[in-house]
RNA sequence: GGGCCCGUAGCUCAGUCGGUUAGAGCGCUACUCUGAUAAAGUAGAGGUCGGAUGUUCGAGUCAUCCCGGGCCCA
């Protein structure tokens, strides 16, 4: 069937492929070829679609997550590049904060600030600034190795210069806005790392563990109320508390003014507690009575004695408040309250003019006011401070109680809420407009908008942006050191710097620049200076910066800025809505009041099987490494861009990577099978195809416009930035190419290369093939390329505008009948299935019975060979076949016949209905309008019949068979038997056979009949009919069996 | 305790404006077909749509409550 001398346009493809080795060529090839460069280069004039990128935390490795978000942020940009867009991806890295430090103070072996200080601040920053960009290689490898295309080359780093100097001018526009303040305010705070976190610094690394704490309920007695109890004894407010240490700072107690307390007694004293906690007390308050029962708002304004008298002297201190965040859950629905430790009780006691106190030091221990404890770390005080209560008599209850407790996730140490001085951007100030801005922005999933942010900005807090840490951009205000002439002074550039200072600083760092120092120019005096303060910015306010840092806006750049802000698209995972998002947002608003992107992208969590977060300790991930070398990476780009992942639901995903293997095997197999099987005979023929809509054999027609479904179809999907939605129309597709297309079409790719129908059924899968590598691209990167070089001798796939469909054919409704005839051909196969005869006994024909279908007779080939059949009646109506059926449309009926409607489509499921002159017809008693019913046919029961396109065809196969069709069954199964054997015998397809056959009577004049047919489709030179008793006998179907001997001409 | 998301077949998920008998893909079983295809076809098994109550002629879909999971905030 081939000829040697046949030329081969194509490259000769393995049918079996090793789909990693080949996307390492591919990335060797980009790399040598600078393809992604081209790309960019081939745009440089045209429109720009701005992409920002996220920068990730340098000094760790990527992980899925990082993957994940890689894919997305790559399938976006190679879809817009090929709408016409330029897309810069520059990368980016997060260079400063609280990881980098203690990644640090661990390779150095020196922990705290002290050790920090003694190691020399300029050391360690320095060791910071070479430890922090370790990783950079390991991600250049991962990224590149993913397909993702980004510019390492001019990426941008938060610790540059230019980046910290637009830092500065950020917080220079703030503070003149007056968003800026300083305050004490009670925060988790790390007495390790001696700085206070952000509320998203300590969720962010799940920091939250399980701890055992002592819990006790303490008596605090009462001086002054007024409550009556009847009686003489002390009475006393009973309050529960998991951290006994704050005890010596209570300066108040809290009740809910609208919960019910109880006034009890027992052996002589009196308690206040909350009515439904008594219960929880029942040892401790056995042989009670109750005095009487209150609301809490009565108890307000009761006075106590301080346990400790460290703070006695301290101003409207030591009474009962009401406070909204009491509850009785847990405790005694009585609050102590140290609003140096307590965020809320801070709140409460401010309103009612408490100043806080906070005796604890930088490194957690008490300071000196709590001469009992003074120097010992406030967690190694607790049991001694038991101990105290148990000799005072104080008290009431002790128990252990587990609970999640905010932990470092550097150190493990558990945190502590303590009352630090900090600088704050007056983020509630302008949250209104926050939300305002958030409805200008698309939202992928869309509940993120209102739902999840928009949630998280109408509940904005003010924002601390200060850390007493080393390694960071810094908080650019000087102030005097002399309290009696103060001033305070905020730089938002070097060159204002330069000017005050008389250096231009080439390195904003601690040390550096805390050795700007002036003479405060308000003090007459000339002694005190201006210094600045200690504190380095909180990280994410840089990473939220990057907009305008990354190109040192307002100093450079000022056009590309205003031009590239804000984003078209952003993606990150669905955290980041508290995160980078958030300070993005913040900072946006605050000074550009506008929203920083246009479209952003919230994927969900990669987990485990057993849903579990993927960590390095558990180990219960496959290494990505595995992954490129037993899939590659466009299966794993697929099974995440195909998943619910995209949508903000989580993904699992198991150890040995089923659901990417499962990608491999029914997207990427499939596809290249259909790119092999081009080759093949394309090779085989010696043809060059090449691109071309005009076909008009029904077969091109219909992959044409398949085709260009689905190029709309991932088009549409793309530009909405759904990219599940874009995947998952081509499931369907693959599959008409595959099983229609190319099955139907076979005979047309062989043997007769000069014919018009063959070439036009190469030219248009030539054309199939070369547009969805073109729409895959995005979604496949590298195996799409590989087809598309392979196939054209293209330089990339990726320098390619999007096809347009304009070349398509027009006629959409061609493909509703193509999708009928398939739906014909299932049918025929089920009514052959229930009636069990084999698909390759012939039948005599098929019946089609319903209006208006003679278009059939156009495609009857197709129905014919796909069914094994040797005619096509079309009728149109057959009282055996099919009843009509009358189906109501209930969203019409429905209101109008309310509870009648039971009894009205009772009449229409049995057939008591009739068809009136006029249109309308009647089901019992009622009336319908003609557009309140229609008409379909049923399939009469039994296995002949099937209905077709919901009820507008019926199908049936005549089953009765004559000689000729037995005798030509029998053929059929002789044949298919000889194929079978030559494979057995591992016959190359082109070799030629000698058959020797010997079977009954009615199986040798079959053969004889059908001995051409039999002889050109095995390649037979002869076929003799002759006994074999050696040969076993073969069984050809349920009735007949052969014996068979075949060997190589 | 509050907010957001989710709960539909063994698995992964669709399910429009509430509408008659709840779907797809994968997996499983049987049969069929097959010289590009580790592919394909036909069928079968597999569902109290997390639970309850309510609204309605009618609820997977709407409301309320509860249970379970995830994320976030207290």
């Amino acid at each position: 069937m081939k000829s040697l001398e046949n030329k081969k346009y194509y490259p000769e493809i393995e049918s079996s492929v090793s789909f990693p080795n080949i996307e390492e060529e591919i990335l060797i090839k980009w790399n040598k070829e600078k393809t992604f460069m081209e790309s960019l280069s081939n745009r440089k004039d045209s429109k720009e679609f701005v992409f920002y990128d996220g920068p990730p935390f340098a000094n760790g490795l990527p992980h899925y997550g990082h993957l994940l978000t890689g894919f997305v942020k790559d399938i976006i940009p190679r879809f817009q590049t090929m709408m016409g867009n330029k897309v810069d991806r520059r990368f980016g890295w997060d260079c400063h904060g609280l990881p980098a430090e203690m990644e640090s103070e661990k390779e150095l072996g020196i922990s705290g600030r002290k050790q920090i200080q003694e190691f020399g601040v300029e050391n360690f920053n320095n060791h910071c600034k070479e430890s922090v960009m370790k990783y950079t290689k390991e991600w250049e490898i991962t990224v590149g190795r993913q397909a993702r295309w980004v510019d390492f080359v001019n990426d941008y780093k938060t610790m540059d210069l230019n980046y910290m100097e637009s830092v500065m001018w950020a917080f220079k526009q703030l503070w003149d806005k007056g968003l800026i303040y300083e305050k004490d305010r009670v925060m988790p705070y790390s007495w390790k790392a001696e700085t206070p976190l952000s509320n998203f610094e300590t969720r962010l690394d799940d920091s939250y563990r399980e701890r055992i704490d002592p819990a006790v309920t303490v008596k605090f007695e009462i001086t002054e109320t007024n409550l009556d109890f009847n009686n003489n004894h002390k009475s006393y407010l009973l309050a529960w508390t998991t951290t006994p240490w704050t005890l010596p700072s209570n300066l108040a107690c809290a009740v809910g003014k609208n919960i019910d307390y109880s006034l009890i007694t027992k052996n002589n004293e009196n308690f206040i507690i909350a009515s439904n906690v008594l219960e929880n007390f029942t040892e401790e308050l056995k042989d009670m009575k109750i005095i009487k029962k209150i609301k809490g708002e009565k108890i307000l304004g009761t006075k106590y004695e301080p346990i400790f008298s460290y703070f006695k002297a301290n101003k409207n201190s030591f009474r009962v408040l009401s406070a909204d965040f009491v509850n009785t859950e847990e405790g005694t629905g009585i609050v102590h309250m140290a609003p140096g430790f307590g965020e809320d009780d801070q709140i409460v006691c401010e309103e009612n003019n408490i100043q806080l106190v906070c005796p604890v030091d930088d490194q957690g221990r008490f300071t000196k006011e709590v001469t009992d404890y003074y120097g010992i770390n406030v967690f190694d005080t607790n049991e001694k401070i038991i101990l105290y209560l148990q000799e005072k008599n104080t008290l009431f209850k002790k128990e252990k109680y587990t609970h999640n407790y905010p932990h470092s996730w550097r150190t493990d140490e558990p945190l502590i809420y303590k009352s630090v001085n900090s600088w704050y951007v007056n983020v509630s100030s302008f949250k209104e407009r926050m939300v305002e801005l958030n409805q200008g922005i698309n939202w992928v999933p869309n509940h993120i908008k209102e739902g999840t942010f928009g949630k998280w900005l109408e509940g904005a807090k003010d924002w601390s942006i200060s850390r007493n840490r080393f390694w960071g951009s810094p908080i650019p205000v000087w102030k005097s050191d002399d309290p009696k002439y103060p001033r305070v002074d905020v730089y938002g550039s070097l060159e204002d710097l330069e000017k005050d200072f008389q250096v231009k600083p080439t390195n904003l760092h601690r040390p550096f620049i805390d050795k700007l120092t002036r003479p405060n120019p308000d003090d007459p005096t000339g002694k005190s200076t201006m210094k600045r303060v200690s504190e380095v910015f909180d990280c994410w306010f840089e990473s939220g910066s990057m907009p305008f840092a990354q190109v040192h806006y307002p100093f450079e750049n000022k056009s590309w800025f205003e031009s590239h802000f804000p984003a078209d698209f952003i993606v990150e995972y669905i955290g980041q809505t508290r995160g980078w998002f958030y300070t993005m947002m913040v900072l946006s608003t605050a000074i550009f009041d506008k929203p920083p992107f246009k479209n952003c992208i919230c994927h969900g969590i990669v987990l485990d099987k057993n849903g579990v977060k993927l960590s390095k300790k558990l180990r219960n991930y496959p290494e990505p490494e595995l992954i490129w070398k037993k899939f590659g990476s466009d299966s794993l780009r697929w099974f995440f861009a195909a998943s619910p992942i995209l949508k903000g639901q989580n993904l699992q995903i198991d150890m040995e990577g089923k659901g990417i293997s499962d990608t491999q095997r029914l997207i990427i197999t499939p596809l290249w099978n259909a790119f092999y099987f081009f080759c093949l005979y394309a090779n085989a023929e010696g043809i060059k195809a090449k691109e071309n809509y005009t076909s008009e054999n029904p077969l091109d027609l219909y992959a044409l416009l398949k085709t260009k479904e689905l190029i709309n179809s991932i088009e549409n999907n793309l530009s909405n930035y759904d990219i599940a939605g874009a995947c998952q129309s081509v499931p369907n597709f693959i599959d008409a190419i595959n099983n229609w297309y190319i099955r139907r079409s076979r005979p047309r790719f062989w043997k007769h290369a000069d014919n018009k129908d063959s070439s036009n059924a190469y030219d248009t899968l030539f054309t199939v093939l070369l547009n969805i590598t073109k729409v895959l691209s995005p979604l496949m990167p590298l195996i799409s390329e590989e087809i598309y070089t392979k196939l054209t001798g293209g330089k990339s796939v990726h320098l390619l505008n999007w096809p347009t469909t304009d070349f398509f054919p027009k006629d959409d409704d061609f493909l509703n009948k193509m999708d009928i005839i398939r739906e014909i051909c299932s049918a025929g196969l089920s009514i052959r299935k229930s009636n069990n005869i084999r698909v390759r006994q012939p039948l005599e024909e098929i019946i089609l019975v319903g209006e208006n279908l003679e278009w059939i007779l156009e495609f009857k080939d197709y129905i014919l060979e796909e069914i094994n059949i040797k005619n096509i009646i079309i009728q149109k109506d057959s009282d055996s076949l099919y009843k009509e059926k009358l189906t109501i449309d209930l969203r019409k009926l429905g209101p109008k016949l309310g509870k009648n409607i039971k009894d009205c489509l009772e009449g229409a499921n049995n057939y008591e209905w009739k068809i009136n002159e006029d249109g309308t017809a009647k089901i019992r008693k009622y009336i319908l309008l003609e557009d309140e019913y229609s008409i379909e046919k049923e399939s009469m029961p039994g296995t002949q019949s099937e209905e077709i396109n919901k009820g507008e065809i019926v199908a049936s196969l005549k089953l009765e068979l004559n000689q000729e069709l037995i005798k030509e069954g029998i053929a059929r199964d002789v044949l298919r038997t000889i194929q079978n054997k030559r494979k057995d015998l591992n016959f190359d397809i082109s070799d030629e056979i000698n058959v020797i056959i010997w079977g009954d009577t009615q199986v040798q004049s079959s053969i004889k009949q059908f001995k051409d047919y039999i002889s050109i489709n095995s390649l037979a030179k002869s076929i003799k009919i002759q006994e074999l008793k050696e040969t076993e006998e073969i069984n050809i179907s349920e009735e007949k069996k052969i014996r068979l001997f075949i060997k190589k001409n």
